[in-house]
DNA sequence: AGCACGCCGACT
DNA sequence: GTCGGCGTGCTC
């Protein structure tokens, strides 16, 4: 941070400037000499990037040296009177970009919301002296087309290849140009702006009773003015606290049925009210009902006290609790104690578990001092939240995996609940990091404590944890002890012969359905898979409709009667008629939510059924509207996704059936059982609430499966036995580290044998690791992208990672810059998921 | 990543 | 001839 100032070197500042663009290196800039004195590590810096383009980038150093090849431009504008971005962030920028392969600037891309990222567009604008009747030149038919829209008002680039049809606008911009018929220019668009609310008060002249007095005897005869006045009086009491006039009011407060807005604009255009605006924040700044203090139950205090103990010793602690086993309760009273020895808390949480009662609960504990920070988020609230925290106004955070980007200073304890769960990870675009992962990393920059808590905690965690590298707390009692839901199969191939199976619904569970409805209560249908039907085929000659852009069918969705690619979002409408064989008998094959909501409310024509999935979800309300008519008893079945088996808590759930449990086991990958397991134990989790044990049916055709076995008797311990052994045997975490890479092009040949060389020089120079592939994927081709993939298992602790990563890269890059393989894409992922 | 620019083949 | 395709190189 600390700027030498030889008096005997010259006296300008040369910034090295962070972009958000993916080149691995920063960029020099010259700093104006009216700045040296304001210029600071971590400020943002507005720059030209490129023939016009006009972007933000971060200050990282400070220097006098000026580059010798090149001539620094200048740097534009400094946007902030400190650093937005601190340098523990720094530090932990760099960190992620060295540990998941990617740049800084990718990293940036991702850590700032585009609010605190300015950035220019190009507009063309018809030139001043320009007369379309008086030029000399001639026109092409779209010249002619773009000048005369011109005439009406200056627009973007993409607006003018909308208007035109084409990507291509360069050689028609270039050629108008020339003829002196446009001028192009950068505009900043002001990305954030502060929320304002509009206010009105009595002009000073009036604050007194003699002035009021005197002016309700000239106010007299209009008595619609007079009501104005009247009710501004009876909300601020100007006479006896004269200050609270400077406040005002808001003025749609003031507006109501039987006062008009224009009989106040009348009152202020004669100066009597004058109207101001004031800035509000986005966020509802209720304080906190401070509830009754949490009575912790035996368990919960013991857990409570173990962490609290492992902490004194460790930096991480494991909290592996059963579903319903309170562990909220514990995550507050850490959190009240960090806020009270003055440092953060940042809690993380999955995506979909953020819109819900937790966080409503935590906010009547917290108040205002606690900040959200969610994907579902406007920009312009994401822009608040961190200005909160660089402010100081939020001191508790919770959020989805970006607030892990937030401009924390002093962080006492992260909390990351739900740890197992997939959605820390960022899979694309780069970084493709791991939130939970960082959080470590971040505490250790912090000097902070990091609680992981999971019902089902992912085998990598629980490994650490009882290899004595994390604190392991187990809490194995549901909260007043309500008892575990117990969990029944239904045997799918045996009902196929009984025929006792209707539809997608086994006998047994349709029975269940029935009898939770019959007494009131409700029902949770789990199915991992959105739409109608996963596929569509022709019953004469087997044709299936695929995506054009993708490996994939097409699935079938009924409510917008349309086949949708899941990977690229192309879409065709549903044939009338096979296109190879003319057929009319096409048919849907699989079931997805919609199917099962569609037999649902067939079988139970009483019975309110509702969705709950991506497509029913998009809007920003759309998830807390079906939860809230569920929780109001007004749903009898909901039907969902991943998304009804987290975070939710209903007390009237006392069934919940699970589709497809055969797909999730058999998924190809090292992975498929722990996800099983995780997702059909939270799922679980949801029925039977105090008094009542909940049921839970799944649905199967190999009922034997030991994994079947081991969640009905709900044992984590033998699952978590089992998983590891396989781990070991076949070097997968946590006794090694994955690398994988993904190699891509439009050309599947170039691709294999770009993929095919890749392997053999990694092979040559990493022979001392397990280097599987390059194998397809399971979707071979995406957007038109053929995919390979290589595998590297790094044993842990025995090699030199970095090293490791290091070769990588170069590699890639090599193979890159040749010639044949210019536009082959690779993509590393370091710890996929 | 965007963007400029240049080379090439396919049209009127 | 010109238009639009894509491959290549650069960004302080």
């Amino acid at each position: 941070m600390e700027i030498f100032d030889q008096p005997d070197t010259v006296n300008t500042f040369f910034a090295e400037v962070l972009l958000p663009v993916p080149i691995p290196k920063l960029f020099t800039y010259r700093v104006p000499h009216a700045w040296n004195e304001h210029v600071l590590i971590g400020q943002r810096a507005i720059v030209q990037f490129g023939e016009r383009k006009i972007i933000t980038g971060i200050i990282l150093a400070l220097h006098h040296q000026a580059p010798k090849e090149y001539e620094a431009k200048y740097i534009l504008e400094l946007l902030d009177n400190f650093p937005a971005v601190n340098d523990v962030q720094l530090k932990l920028f760099q960190w992620m970009a060295d540990y998941y392969l990617c740049t800084l600037g990718e990293v940036m891309n991702a850590a700032l919301p585009s609010g605190l990222k300015l950035s220019s567009e190009s507009i063309v604008q018809l030139h001043p002296a320009f007369n379309l009747e008086e030029s000399n030149h001639a026109f092409s038919e779209k010249e002619l087309i773009l000048l005369k829209r011109l005439q009406h008002e200056s627009l973007g680039y993409s607006d003018i290849a909308k208007l035109l049809g084409t990507k291509h606008l360069y050689t028609i911009l270039k050629s108008l140009t020339g003829k002196e018929a446009i001028i192009l220019f950068e505009e900043i668009r002001e990305k954030y702006r502060p929320k304002t609310e509009k206010k009105v008060r009595l002009t000073p002249d009036y604050n007194t009773s003699e002035a009021l007095e005197q002016l309700f005897n000239t106010i007299a005869n209009k008595p619609k003015q007079e009501d104005v006045i009247l009710k501004y009086l009876q909300h601020v009491q100007v006479i006896h606290h004269p200050e609270a006039n400077k406040q005002g009011i808001a003025k749609k407060q003031l507006i109501t049925e039987d006062i008009s807005e224009s009989s106040l604009n009348t009152l202020i255009k004669n100066k009597i009210f004058e109207e101001f605006e004031v800035v509000v924040p986005r966020f509802d700044t209720e304080d906190k009902s401070e509830l009754p203090i949490v009575l912790l139950s035996e368990e919960q205090d013991r857990a409570q006290s173990a962490i609290f103990k492992s902490f004194e010793t460790q930096s991480v602690a494991l909290l592996h609790g059963i579903t319903g086993s309170g562990k909220t309760e514990i995550y507050i009273n850490l959190i009240k104690k960090a806020l009270d020895s003055n440092t953060q808390v940042l809690y993380l949480l999955p995506e979909i578990a953020l819109t819900t009662q937790i966080v409503q609960r935590l906010k009547k504990v917290f108040g205002s001092t606690m900040g959200i920070y969610h994907s579902k988020f406007s920009d312009a609230e994401r822009v608040e939240v961190w200005n909160g925290v660089l402010q100081g106004k939020f001191d508790f955070i919770v959020g989805v995996r970006s607030s892990i980007f937030l401009p924390f200073d002093n962080l006492g304890l992260i909390i990351v609940d739900e740890e197992h769960d997939s959605s820390y990870k960022q899979q694309d675009p780069a970084p493709r990091y791991n939130a939970r992962d960082v959080a470590m990393v971040m505490a250790q920059l912090h000097h902070a404590k990091v609680l992981l808590g999971s019902a089902t905690p992912s085998i990598e965690s629980y490994y650490q944890a009882q290899q004595g590298k994390y604190g392991l707390i187990e809490l194995n009692k549901r909260f007043g002890d309500a008892q575990l839901p117990q969990v029944i199969l239904a045997d799918m191939g045996r009902e196929r012969k009984q025929k006792t199976i209707k539809g997608e619904f086994s006998g047994l569970l349709l029975k269940k359905i029935e009898e939770t409805l019959k007494v009131k209560e409700q029902v949770i249908i789990f199915q991992n898979r959105r739409g109608y039907s996963p596929m569509v085929n022709c019953e004469d000659c087997g044709w299936v409709p695929k995506c054009v852009n993708c490996a994939v069918s097409l699935t079938y969705h009924q409510f917008r009667n349309a086949l949708v690619c899941h990977y690229c979002g192309y879409k065709e409408s549903l044939p009338q008629q096979c296109p190879t064989c003319t057929s009319a008998r096409i048919k849907t094959v699989g079931y997805g939510t919609e199917k099962l909501e569609e037999e649902l409310s067939l079988h139970f024509a009483d019975a309110q059924v509702q969705r709950m999935d991506l497509d029913t979800t998009r809007s920003k309300t759309g998830y807390e509207t079906i939860i809230d008519q569920f929780e109001r008893g007004e749903t009898n079945i909901l039907v969902g996704t991943q998304m009804v088996t987290k975070g939710l808590d209903f007390d009237r759930v006392s069934l919940v059936g699970i589709f497809n449990a055969d797909r999730m086991i058999h998924f190809p990958d090292f992975r498929s059982y722990e996800r099983a397991f995780q997702l059909i134990t939270q799922v679980s989790g949801r029925a039977g609430r105090r008094d009542k044990p909940g049921l839970v049916v799944i649905q199967t055709s190999g009922p034997d499966h030991p994994l079947l076995q081991t969640i009905l008797r709900h044992n984590y311990k033998e699952f978590f036995a089992s998983q590891l052994a396989d781990r070991k045997q076949h070097d997968y975490p946590p006794f090694t580290r994955l690398i994988e890479i993904t190699i891509k092009h439009t050309d599947k040949k170039t691709c294999k044998t770009a993929a095919d060389i890749l392997a053999e020089q990694l092979r040559d120079t990493l022979s001392f690791i397990r280097i599987l592939g390059p194998g397809e994927p399971a979707i071979s081709k995406i957007r038109n992208q053929f995919l390979m993939n290589i595998l590297l298992k790094v044993p842990r602790g025995k090699y030199d990672l970095a090293a490791i990563k290091k070769t990588i890269v170069t590699l890639t890059t090599q193979l890159t810059t040749e010639k044949q393989f210019r536009s082959v894409r690779i993509t590393v992922d370091v710890d996929p998921m």
